[in-house]
RNA sequence: GGGAGAGUUCCCGAGUGGCCAAAGGGGGCAGACUGUAAAUCUGUUGUCAGUGACUUCAGUGGUUCGAAUCCACUCUCUCCCA
C-alpha cells in the first residue's frame, strides 16, 4: 500500500487542494512539505504529536519534511478557532519556547542535510519592512475573501483586531518564502489551518504563477466532538516534566470506547491491516485496545523503557493495588512533631488542590492510605510510615506514593 | 471624534441595597453501578484554624449601619454614527 492510500485508510486526510497531484507526488516521494508549529508554550502537546507522526510517515515514504517553528508568527498569534486574543508573548519567551520545541522534535524526527530540515520563520518575518511588504504581497490579498474565511468568521461577532487579522498574511508569506528558498511545494497542517494555508497557495500562484499544494489533517476529536489531548482544559504535554509518562499513558488508557480505534488508526504506526482486525473488538475487549494505544504512544514519545514502566505501574495499581505509584516527596519541614495530617499530605502530594478540596475528598470517602479508607480528618501519619512510602489514593484513578527522604 | 450598551466565581449566565460565597446550566471532583469506557443516579464545587471567620462580582475612590447591586472617575470590550 502506498503512503497516500495509507493516510486515507488512517482517516488522516481532511482537505486537499488537488488530490490527484498530491497523491502522485507524495507516493513518488517527491514532495518537500512543511508543517508550522507556533510556539505558544514551552512544550509540544499531544495535538502537535499527530502532525509529527504525519511528518514521520511521509519521511519514511521518501518525502522531505521541513518543520517550521513559528518564532515570527507567534509574535502575532493565530486567531483561528479562538474567541479572544491570545496573550502576547515576549520575544524572550518565544525564543525559549522555540528552543524547547526544537529539542523535542529532534528526538522524534531525523534532521540533517538530506533528511528533515528545521527552520524558524523569525529568520525572515522579523526583518520585513512594513511598506515593502504591503507593496510586495498586500495586493494579492482580498479583504473581502479574508473576511469570508472560516477562521475569521467566528471572530466577527466578538471582535478581531487588525493585529491578528495579519496572521494569515504572515503564514502565507512563510509558504511563499519556503517555496522560493527551500523548494517547498506542499504545506500540511491541522484542518483549522485550511484558510491560512490557502492564503499561501494563492500568494504563490499570484506572485510566481506556480502551483503549490496544501493538505489538512483531520483534527483528532472525541466522540463528543471535542478536541482531544486535553484534560480539564489542560494540555497533555510531551515534556515528561509537564506531563509524566505515567499520566501520559493514563490519558490514552482512559479514552472512551468509541474513540480507541480511531486513535490507534490515526496516531500509531501499527499496520493498517492489523488495525482493521481490531475493528471487530467489542465490550471489555476494547480494554486491551486501550492498553495497546497507551503503550504504543508512550513508547513513541517517551521511549520503550518508560512505556513499559508506566504500563507495569498502571497494572499493579489497578489490578492488585500495588505500590508502583508515582512518588511524591515530602520534606522534613512539612512535618509537625514528627507527623503529618492527612489533609496536608493530600495537598503536598498534589492529589488535592487545597485543604478544603482535600477535606471534601475525605468526607466523601474518596481517600485511602495503604488500602485503608481514611475517614478521620485529623488522622496523622508518622515519619516512620512515610519513610517506607505511603500509598495514597484519591478517587479511583489518582495515586501517589508519599515518601520522605 | 459622537452616541448606546456590557464586564459576576473554571466557563456560560441570573442577581439592581441586607434573606449573597452569590440561582440555573456546563465542566470538574467524589460516591453508587461498571471494564481504569459510556450512560444514569447521588453528593460536592472560593479559602482557612470549618456550626465560625476571611477574601471575591473589571479597577480606584465615595454614599450607607450595611454595596455585586447606588454615585464619581478609570480601564477593557461590543454595537451604531463619522
Amino acid at each position: 500500500m502506498q503512503i497516500y492510500e495509507e493516510l486515507q485508510k488512517r482517516n488522516l486526510i481532511a482537505q486537499t487542494t488537488n488530490e490527484e497531484e498530491i497523491r502522485e507526488m507524495v507516493n513518488a516521494g517527491k514532495a518537500t512539505f512543511y508543517i508550522g508549529f507556533d510556539c505558544t508554550a514551552d512544550s509540544l502537546t499531544a495535538g502537535h504529536f499527530m502532525a509529527l507522526t504525519l511528518m514521520k510517515r511521509l519521511q519514511m515514504a521518501g518525502n522531505k519534511p521541513i518543520a517550521l517553528i513559528g518564532g515570527g508568527t507567534t509574535m502575532i498569534g493565530d486567531p483561528s478557532g479562538r474567541t479572544d486574543m491570545r496573550k502576547m508573548l515576549t520575544r524572550a519567551d518565544i525564543d525559549h519556547n522555540a528552543e524547547c520545541f526544537r529539542r523535542q522534535m529532534e528526538r522524534f524526527i531525523e534532521f540533517g542535510p538530506d533528511k528533515a530540515q528545521l527552520v524558524n520563520n523569525a529568520d525572515w518575518l522579523l526583518d520585513l519592512n512594513y511598506v515593502e511588504l504591503l507593496r510586495e504581497v498586500g495586493t494579492c490579498f482580498s479583504v473581502n475573501n479574508m473576511l469570508r474565511a472560516e477562521c475569521y468568521k467566528q471572530r466577527m461577532e466578538k471582535g478581531l483586531s487588525f493585529f491578528e487579522f495579519n496572521y494569515m498574511i504572515m503564514q502565507s508569506y512563510d509558504f511563499y518564502h519556503l517555496f522560493q528558498h527551500y523548494n517547498c511545494n506542499m504545506q500540511f497542517g491541522g484542518d483549522d489551518q485550511w484558510s491560512n494555508m490557502l492564503g499561501g497557495t494563492e500568494l504563490i500562484r499570484k506572485k510566481l504563477g506556480k502551483d503549490a499544494h496544501a493538505m489538512t489533517i483531520t483534527l483528532l476529536t472525541d466522540s463528543q466532538g471535542k478536541k482531544m489531548g486535553k484534560t480539564a482544559g489542560n494540555a497533555v504535554w510531551l515534556d515528561p516534566n509537564k506531563t509524566s509518562p505515567f499520566d501520559f499513558y493514563q490519558y490514552w488508557r482512559n479514552v472512551a470506547d468509541a474513540d480507541v480505534l480511531k486513535c490507534i488508526r490515526m496516531l500509531t504506526f501499527i499496520p493498517v491491516e492489523q488495525i482493521d482486525e481490531m475493528d471487530s473488538w467489542e465490550g471489555s475487549r476494547l480494554n486491551t485496545a486501550k492498553e495497546i494505544l497507551a503503550f504504543e504512544l508512550t513508547k513513541l514519545v517517551h521511549g520503550e523503557e518508560e512505556a513499559a514502566k508506566a504500563q507495569t505501574a498502571a497494572k499493579s495499581l489497578f489490578v492488585s493495588g500495588g505500590s508502583d505509584a508515582p512518588e511524591a516527596e515530602i520534606k522534613a519541614e512539612d512535618l509537625t512533631d514528627g507527623a503529618i495530617d492527612i489533609l496536608s499530605l493530600l495537598v503536598k502530594t498534589g492529589l488535592a488542590a487545597s485543604r478544603s478540596d482535600a477535606r471534601r475528598a475525605v468526607e466523601q470517602g474518596g481517600v485511602t492510605a495503604d488500602g485503608e479508607k481514611v475517614t478521620d480528618l485529623k488522622k496523622t501519619f508518622s515519619e516512620a510510615a512515610l519513610k517506607e512510602g505511603l500509598l495514597l489514593k484519591k478517587g479511583k484513578k489518582n495515586f501517589k506514593k508519599a515518601v520522605i527522604k
